[in-house]
DNA sequence: CGGATTTGACCGGCGC
DNA sequence: GCGCCGGTCAAATCCG
């Protein structure tokens, strides 16, 4: 035990200056960055670099660990320990930073969380406090307060799925099974196999949809194939316990404001919509789900709906972020939030049809009329993103190879299931970004939160955005967002679209999925 | 034979 | 205090 400690406060010491140079690097990056944005839009709003920082860092979720560790020299043993920290870091990543948006004032030593001495200490650290208890966990380093305060963010996931599984590229080693009460469908206990201490558990009730719930955030080196799903349930932790929490602590069936009545009509919008409920207030739209997958009173549980709702409208697949709120939290503090992912095809595979992507809380047609005014109509946004594109990333291919290569690469996401676990993953990540802020003014807070998030997106793009691409979709979706997100840095967007996205940005809502998946059209 | 799954018992939290 | 219920344990069983 002495030596494990010993070898963790040096692992704390090296990590502390770890995240220090990172820091400075990332803040070197994000003026440039944000110098080359400013040059496109003049106007952007100067709160948007005040807050941006911590969302470009909410952004890499598990990557700030792991590039300036390979300078690191370290004995084996401080290796493995560093490996772990790897896929610790996927959620405290996100835990810190997306929790403590506009302070530059990092968690200095996040490794406290991360000494795998006990698993409960383990336990403390992969969950996502609440920004609440961040400082006084960082500050007086009482793990036992961790354990007390903090819940645990479960992270629940819809999907049709013939297999009684979900296929999400981890080990599951079944122990339990029982029958929930009112469920006539078993419930199944599943425990990570990767690592023998790996906190992260599911439960999945084999259904027409299968329903999984994720609890933790592994400690260890994940194969490929399951990083999709850990980072989206990562940052959907995150989100959840970043951002609905600190920010908003709403009651259930509280003031909506005027966008509450657009978390249900997310389907009727045009193509893929991220619907947020939230997003032009500081209050996100509350409604109490007809059924919590949450089977537990005391953790906040996001949901990701990968299911395909039957819907009336024409549109060929929707895209949305609901917030729901339940009353399985006692306090009030949790708002499970719910992503609905889902398409119109039975085998949700995800449909890009008509490719319009909104972010926002309103049918596409209603953004265009109250945006109207921004002038953030569709070509200026695809312009500058190319623009912003070409100029940030002179070795990208031309536009036409570019647009074939994402075309190809489009039709391998669109057929890759887990590409709508990264995507989930990179949306939760700027939902929790966005969330996180301090979302002041009314109606604009929420633009600039937006921006921020966008910005964000923007930061990111400087990264190369198509060789990030991994066999699981994970970096498709990364570069997806990129560009989406850049695409909008004024306030008050609720939309942005992909301006060289792959997906059709035909207005028609009449095509079928999979017609439209056939029709994903590289548009400029 | 070893690992995974099943399944009944057990435990603890919570509500009444 | 008691019972319900979700979650876990562990022996039995299954399976490759």
């Amino acid at each position: 035990m002495g030596e494990v400690r010993e070898e963790n406060e040096r692992l704390k010491m090296v990590l502390a200056r770890i995240v220090k140079d990172y820091q400075s690097l990332q803040t070197k990056f994000f003026g440039i960055a944000q110098q080359e944005a400013a040059t496109q839009f003049a106007d952007t709003a100067p709160k948007d670099q005040e807050i941006e920082e911590p969302e470009l860092v909410s952004l890499s979720l598990g990557r700030i660990s792991t590039e300036p560790k390979k300078e690191e020299k370290n004995s084996n043993s401080s290796k493995c320990k560093e490996d772990d920290h790897e896929g610790l870091s996927l959620g405290l990543d996100c835990k810190f930073e997306v929790s403590n948006p506009g302070s530059t004032e990092r968690a200095s030593n996040p490794s406290p969380e991360n000494s795998l001495e006990e698993p409960k200490e383990e336990e403390a650290g992969e969950t996502w406090p609440p920004s609440k208890f961040l400082k006084t966990m960082r500050s007086g380093d009482d793990e036992v307060s961790q354990q007390t305060q903090v819940k645990k963010a479960r992270v629940s996931v819809r999907a049709r799925c013939d297999t009684p599984t979900m296929n999400d590229g981890c080990q599951w080693r079944k122990y339990g099974q029982k029958i929930a009460k009112g469920n006539p469908c078993p419930r199944a206990y599943y425990r990570c196999t990767v690592a023998p201490a790996c906190p992260v558990q599911r439960c999945a009730e084999d259904m027409s949809i299968l329903i999984t719930t994720y609890e933790g955030t592994h400690n260890h080196p994940l194969p490929v194939s399951a990083t999709a799903m850990a980072s989206t349930t990562s940052a959907a932790a995150s989100m959840l316990m970043s951002g609905s929490i600190s920010s908003r602590p709403t009651l259930a069936g509280a003031s909506l404001g005027p966008l509450a009545t657009n978390t249900t009509s997310a389907a009727d919008l045009h193509g893929l919509n991220f619907n947020l409920a939230d997003n032009t207030r500081a209050r996100p739209s509350f409604y109490l789900p007809s059924s919590s997958v949450s089977s537990s009173t005391t953790y906040p549980t996001i949901t990701l709906d990968l299911t395909a709702p039957p819907s009336s409208s024409a549109s060929s697949s929707s895209f949305q972020l609901n917030r729901l709120s339940t009353s399985n939290f006692p306090a009030q503090r949790y708002s499970p939030t719910s992503f609905n992912f889902s398409s119109t095809e039975s085998n949700s595979q995800p449909t890009w049809g008509n490719g319009y992507l909104s972010y926002g809380t309103q049918p596409y047609n209603k953004n265009q009329q109250q945006l109207g005014s921004l002038s953030l109509g569709r070509q200026p946004q695809e312009s500058f993103y190319q623009a912003y594109m070409q100029k940030n990333n002179p070795a990208a291919p031309s536009q036409q190879s570019l647009t074939e290569s994402i075309a190809a690469a489009t039709k391998a996401i669109t057929s890759d299931p887990s590409f709508r676990s990264a995507l989930a993953a990179a949306i939760a990540s700027i939902v929790g970004s966005g969330n996180s802020g301090t979302t002041t003014q009314g109606n604009q807070g929420s633009g600039e939160n937006f921006g921020q998030n966008l910005k964000w997106g923007e930061q990111f793009s400087a990264v190369p955005p198509y060789t990030s691409t991994t066999p699981n979709g994970n970096g498709c979706a990364s570069s997806f967002l990129n560009r989406s997100a850049s695409s909008n840095t004024q306030q008050g967007s609720l939309m942005f679209l992909p301006p060289a996205l792959p997906f059709s940005t035909s207005k028609s809502a009449s095509a079928s999925p999979v017609d439209n998946r056939d029709h994903i059209n590289i548009n400029r």
